[in-house]
DNA sequence: AGCACGCCGACT
DNA sequence: GTCGGCGTGCTC
């Protein structure tokens, strides 16, 4: 039998299958999607098992696979075929997108060792480096050895791979303190005796390793010694919180949205309900069937929300066998939840995006929540839509896939309105109160009235106000494509990176200030006077939480306020306990950028400011009308979420903007409208396909050059579709190559084979490269 | 990617 | 001579 392989190198020239003979032995267990070692070209590789076949047409003689990497199948056909539609839609490595779907812990690591046949044939130099071993790891010697061992090279001393796993089990060595009476001799095993003693409990063996840097000879002795035994724990980690369930009943409106949502069949649902309508609960009643029909729930949520709190409602509603997945976990931890998936003993997965790829075999259902997170896209490394993944695995498994949000994706909803998916709708907050119209500030008046502050004087009075009724207020801070820089009063220099012509961005760490670039990493000093001008009037420009923090301060000096932006958060569990705070009201009012939009709830949050509504409206995507008409949305849903009545102020030099106007009265409809026309008025996506090429060459005028043959061979190709650019990127220079952007509206299938025959046609050119990105 | 092979210039 | 730096071709 043959096997077809994608080797595991990311490179364009190899990206492509290639036959290997499996030996005998190995046919009854190589399946499609093992794990292979195999010789490519004089080296060892692992490879994936794409395809299984009798004959090749390879005319040379084929090799044959080595060895399993793996005892167990870790892939399936299912997944393959996943990992060829990322390779394909995302223009990206087979291998890549393979990668994808490995835990971490199963990576293989390759090392290079050098082996002896014959100890007793070396020369004494040799024998000196080897000792009583008979291989090294060539990248553990130093240099002055590798020198020599591979001057020495021959039939006796030879070079191999090793193939190593990251990590292969879910258990660490422990060190336990034996109870026994010896005299210790040597000083440093003393100390360590001492040490264990005070601890008085049991200790992970790389701790006293690597954190307390005690080398193996020492903890040898203890052990020769009887002092101390080693023994292994499996590691778990819970984090248990006592949640009451409430079962709630569903309310009518639930139970008609429960009802129309047919198990059993493949339907993508899109569930456009409003914030407070109770989306969670219908999931819960959906879960319970998929599960007591002998199925698997897969459930993606945004990484922000896996928070405990949330996560607890479901650990207490479905117990043990459900599997959370966050960016918490060690790679171990992930490892021991993924071994648990594919073993069959987890139900409901939850998790951010790369959770759609949990091996589970028998879905039942697929739940997106809050769809129109842009997070649920991998930008790159490889490019891919959590969301087109679920499509794929609900089609795969015959299961409903549901989509769901406070305001959907435009796309989503343009899909829903035409039918391709089935609309459903939640209109009315669970808690039967109405949702309260925002009030826009005209920041044009402020000005002319003086008042310079960001905070106009409404909000000014109206955050007192809620300081005095000891109730809490959330000003919203957009950022988005912003960020600190330093200029000069004098002159308006901008100090910008001298490889990819954009600003640096200022940083201040325990009191060091820096500048840095945000892209190649470029750092500097932050400098007191201005290199163009001399002036010293240069300093960091950025309304920024700080200043805010600074206006509220000033305007109530009592007041706890908290920051919760990239700036002041390093983690994860900061942003937790920055929430921990927040909800607990020890503070009064929170300062934040996007993290606060994200599915928080705060019963005693009565007031939302939206502070520059206007940046949002500015950015250039065309995307971006939708990303502020959510950001809006989803700040004022954080108002009046229990019992006390919210009130949401949105701040704005465009009170006219159709996004402002609409999101003002909660209007998803309307402004879908408004926004799919323009779409539709300009062959925008879901009206075409959009695809942009960036050329990319240290010789500017080479890749304009490259990039405008490109195009005329487009625009040759489909006069309907619309071809732009080539213009230059967003950042023209970035790691001293510049960048030119091809951007393709594309209406017809032929555009895109073009673009894919375009794409290896680049790959053996030195001077100018591709990179294609399905938008 | 990374190995072999071959060409060429530099230096014991 | 021969070592090593780099360009080219190829990997079942």
């Amino acid at each position: 039998m043959i096997a077809e392989v994608i080797v595991d190198i990311y490179n364009k020239q190899v990206n492509r299958l290639f036959d290997y003979k499996i030996p005998s032995h190995l046919e009854n267990i190589i399946k499609i999607g093992f794990r292979v070692k195999v010789k490519f070209n004089n080296q060892i590789k692992v490879a994936y098992v794409i395809n299984i076949k009798d004959k090749t047409e390879y005319k040379n003689n084929l090799k044959e696979i080595i060895d399993i990497v793996d005892v167990n199948q870790i892939l399936d056909l299912e997944m393959v075929n996943i990992a060829k539609y990322i390779s394909i839609n995302y223009f990206n490595f087979f291998a890549k997108a393979l990668d994808l779907m490995i835990p971490q812990a199963l990576k293989i690591k390759y090392q290079k060792i050098a082996k002896v046949i014959n100890k007793e044939l070396l020369n004494d130099e040799l024998k000196e480096i080897f000792k009583n071993k008979k291989e090294l790891i060539i990248d553990n010697l130093s240099l002055d050895k590798q020198k020599i061992i591979y001057k020495n090279i021959n039939s006796n001393l030879i070079l191999d791979t090793k193939l190593k796993k990251t990590k292969d089990s879910n258990l660490i060595n422990m060190v336990h303190l034996n109870d026994i009476n010896v005299s210790i001799k040597g000083k440093r095993q003393k100390e360590l005796y001492d040490y264990l003693i005070e601890l008085d409990s049991d200790l992970e063996l790389d701790i006293i390793y690597h954190d307390l840097n005690y080398s193996k000879a020492i903890v040898d002795s203890l052990i020769n010694l009887g002092v101390i035994k080693i023994y292994q724990k499996e590691i778990k980690k819970n984090e248990e919180i006592d949640i009451l369930d409430i079962k709630h009943e569903l309310n009518k409106e639930q139970q008609n949205v429960y009802n129309n949502i047919k198990l059993n069949e493949y339907n993508t649902y899109l569930l456009h309900g409003i914030t407070g309508s109770g989306k969670t609960e219908i999931y819960m009643h959906l879960i319970l069937d998929v599960i007591n029909s002998g199925k698997k729930v897969i459930m993606l949520v945004p990484e922000i929300s896996l928070t405990p709190q949330i996560t607890a409602l479901f650990y207490a509603r479905f117990k043990k066998n459900i599997a959370i997945l966050h960016s918490r976990l060690s790679t171990n931890e992930k490892y021991q939840e993924w071994k648990r998936i594919i073993n069959g003993e987890i139900n409901i997965v939850i998790g951010a995006r790369s959770a759609i790829f949990a091996p589970l075999k028998n879905i039942g259902l697929i739940i997106i929540d809050e769809e129109h997170e842009s997070s649920y896209i991998q930008k790159n490394n490889p490019k891919y839509d959590a969301k087109e993944i679920a499509k794929l695995r609900a089609k795969y498994h015959n299961a409903p896939l549901l989509l769901a949000s406070a305001t959907p994706d435009i796309k989503d909803y343009f899909y829903a309105i035409n039918g391709d998916y089935k609309l459903l709708k939640l209109l009315n907050r669970a808690n039967g109160k109405k949702q309260e119209n925002s009030l826009v500030i005209d920041m044009r008046e402020e000005l002319k009235n003086k008042n310079l502050s960001p905070l106009s004087n409404d909000l000014k009075y109206k955050l007192k106000d809620r300081y005095k009724k000891k109730e809490q207020s959330i000003l919203f801070l957009n950022r988005r494509g912003y960020s600190n820089f330093v200029m000069c009063r004098m002159c308006g220099e901008v100090i910008t990176c001298p490889h990819c012509d954009v600003a640096l961005t200022y940083h201040k760490n325990y009191n060091q200030e820096y500048l840095e670039c945000h892209y190649c990493g470029y750092k500097i000093n932050n400098p007191s006077v201005c290199p163009k001008c001399n002036s010293d009037k240069i300093r960091f420009v950025g309304s920024g939480t700080e200043k805010i923090y600074d206006e509220v301060k000033k305007l109530i000096p009592e007041a706890n306020v908290l920051r919760l932006d990239m700036d002041t958060m390093n983690n994860i569990s900061d942003y937790q306990d920055s929430y921990e705070l927040f909800k607990n009201h020890e503070a009064d009012i929170l300062i934040g950028t996007q993290m606060i939009t994200k599915g928080l709830d705060f019963p005693l949050v009565t007031l939302v400011g939206v502070l520059n509504a206007d940046l949002a409206l500015k950015y250039p995507m065309y995307d971006s009308n939708m990303i502020a008409y959510n950001l809006i949305e989803q700040v004022s849903g954080r108002s009046g979420r229990d019992k006390l009545n919210g009130e949401v102020l949105i701040q704005t030099y465009n009170p006219d903007h159709f996004i402002i106007k609409f999101a003002k009265v909660h209007d998803y409809e309307s402004f879908y409208k408004y926004e799919i026309e323009r779409r539709m008025l300009q062959n925008l996506p879901p009206f075409s396909e959009m695809i942009t090429i960036e050329v990319t060459s240290k010789d500017a005028s080479l890749a304009y050059d490259e990039a405008k043959m490109i195009v005329d061979t487009l625009k040759d190709i489909d006069i309907n579709s619309q071809i732009l650019g080539p213009v230059e990127a967003p950042i023209f220079k970035k790691n001293d190559y510049f960048r030119f952007v091809i951007t393709i509206l594309a209406l017809s299938d032929k555009i895109i084979d073009k673009i894919n025959y375009l794409y290896p046609l680049y790959q053996n050119n030195k001077d100018v490269s591709l990179d294609i990105t399905r938008e």
